[in-house]
This record gives structure tokens, sequence and C-alpha cells, in this order.
DNA sequence: TCATTATAGTTGCATATGCAATTAATGCAG
DNA sequence: CTGCATTAATTGCATATGCAACTATAATGA
């Protein structure tokens, strides 16, 4: 019998938000030389990734609140990395990079790829392919929508 | 070569943000019936564990910013779950958790351990036991404190 | 067509988070 | 004893987060 199939102790929850406290500074202090914050590097990415879309969908697929992302939209259209047009429907919006943002991101990007590896550094590659592979299989099943019963 | 010793592909702050944020609703929402929230029952709990401390004290214990702390205390201290004294110094405090911030810990206990079994349930107990396994290890090797240079 | 229901996005409220600056008190060097 | 660095805690500022309530529009059904 392994170690890990004991029964887990502690708090999955307290654990998971201890971690993030002290990786998110890691990140931050590098994106900072960039003058951009990892919530607003990792919206810019998926702008890039996902081309134009409804804020709706960006939130969903970003794992998000709606009204979080709109909040967070909020602040790099400001800076002028994200602009907001009409969408198909007189209630919904279209989503879209801008030029700037496209290059602030690709700026940070240099910067990202620093704290990644010295965060693969300090943990050793195999462990943070590890916590990858559960993080992953965790984000799978635990999509927002399914629940039990209630 | 097994799958975890390839080159960690994707972001690991954004990975943990997502995952903390689905996480945490999940126990909020368990926890919102004992009317408190999953911070609160942390800090709670670490002040049963830890004894009478000082703030500055419980934050590196916790791990979170100093000014984080005051703020996440006054709400607890507001609801008469903790209490703030002298400390041994005139400029440091003494923090104590109060009968009534026991009963509601032991409340807000079995919410929590509902949560966990429910995750535990959802991911697997191995590998909810092998994700803290993990996060243990990313902890102890990612102490604010020790940082390479700059 | 009009009332009802569903959908998209935003706003109000409360909390969480950290950095920089500030306040206050202690310790130390000269 | 006095000025300076240190330490403890807090406050100002900006952002992040989600739920509930709300506004506006669309779709649906009678």
């Amino acid at each position: 019998m392994k170690a890990s199939a004991h029964q887990p102790q502690g708090c999955s929850n307290f654990k998971l938000r201890q971690l993030l406290r002290r990786v998110s500074r890691h990140y931050d202090a590098e994106l900072a030389n960039a003058r951009i914050k990892t919530t607003q590097y990792s919206l810019l990415s998926h702008l890039v990734d996902l081309g134009p879309i409804t804020p709706g969908e960006l939130a969903r697929r970003m794992g998000m609140d709606a009204s979080t992302l709109t909040r967070n939209l909020r602040v790099v259209i400001e800076q002028g990395w994200a602009k907001q047009g009409p969408g198909h429907d007189t209630r919904s919006r279209r989503i879209e990079i801008t030029p700037a943002g496209r290059a602030k991101r690709a700026e940070a990007k240099a910067h990202w790829k620093r704290a990644q590896l010295a965060f693969n550094a300090r943990l050793g590659t195999a462990k943070v392919a590890a916590l990858h592979e559960l993080l992953d299989h965790a984000l799978i099943h635990f999509s927002t929508s399914d629940h039990a019963d209630d």
C-alpha cells in the first residue's frame, strides 16, 4: 500500500488557498516587471486563445463567476488591452484583445516564463508535472455545474 | 519514463487559482449552513490549535500577509468569536478564541467534514491524498522568505 | 399580442488579498 | 540620554471573488 492511499488529512481548501497565496505572490512579483497582474495576464492569454468571445462564455471557460469577469475586464479595457463591442444579440457583448493587449501579453509572457521556470526549479519538474496532472484531474471532476442533488 | 516526468505544460498559478475558485465555492456552500465562511473557519481552527497568539505569528503560521490577517480578524472579533487583548509588549496584541468561537467552530466542523468527504468522494481518496502530499511538499519548498537573490 | 419565462450582463454588498506607507513602541549605538 | 534602526500592527489603495438582486432583451406560449 503506497503512502498516497492513506485517508487524506487536513483541509484541501485551506491547503490550496495557502499555496495559491504564496505562488501568486511569486508570479505577481515577476509580472510586476511588465506592469501587469497575474489575473490580467491570464485574461489576456485567454482572449488571445479564444478570439472574440462573449463575457459569459469567457467566464465559463475561465471557471469564474460572470460578475467577477465583468469587473476584471473593466480594468484591462481601461488599460486599452481589450475592447468591448456589440454581440450578435442586443444584450450580449463581444470581447476582443487589442494590438496593445497583444503587445502587453507578449511582454508579460517572458516574465511569466521566468516565474514558471523558477517555480519548476524550486519544486522539481517531476513534482510540478504531477501537480498539474492532479489539478487538471480535479478541474475535470469538479465542474461547477455537476452537483449531487440539493 | 512515466507521464509525470514530462515538462510541465500550462501555468501553475492559473491552475491553482482556477481550482481554488471551484473548491472554495464547494466548501463555502456547505459552511454557509453554519453561517460562516471558509477563511473564518480556518482562522478559528488555527486559534484553537495555536492557543493565544500574536497577530504577526498567526499570519506567519497561516502563510498570509499581516495586513490581511488584521482585516480577517476584525470580522471574527465583531462576531464575538475571538477577542484581542494586550500582548507582552505595548505594540503587540494577544488574540484568543472565545467560548462562542469554540462553539461556532465545533458547529462548522461538522459541515466542513461533509464538504471534505464530498470532495474526497468526487475525486477519489487516493487522488486527494496525493494532492495533499504535493501541496504540502510545495508549501515546504515555497516558504515566502526563501528567495534566490534579486 | 401580451404575459411569462429564460438569458446576458451589471451592480450592491461583503469578504479576501498584498504592497506601500504609516503609527507606535522597542532596542541600540554613541 | 538622544537619535536611528527594528519590530508590530494598522490603514490606504487597488484588485479579486461570489451571491443575490436587478435591468434589459429575447424567446415562448396562450
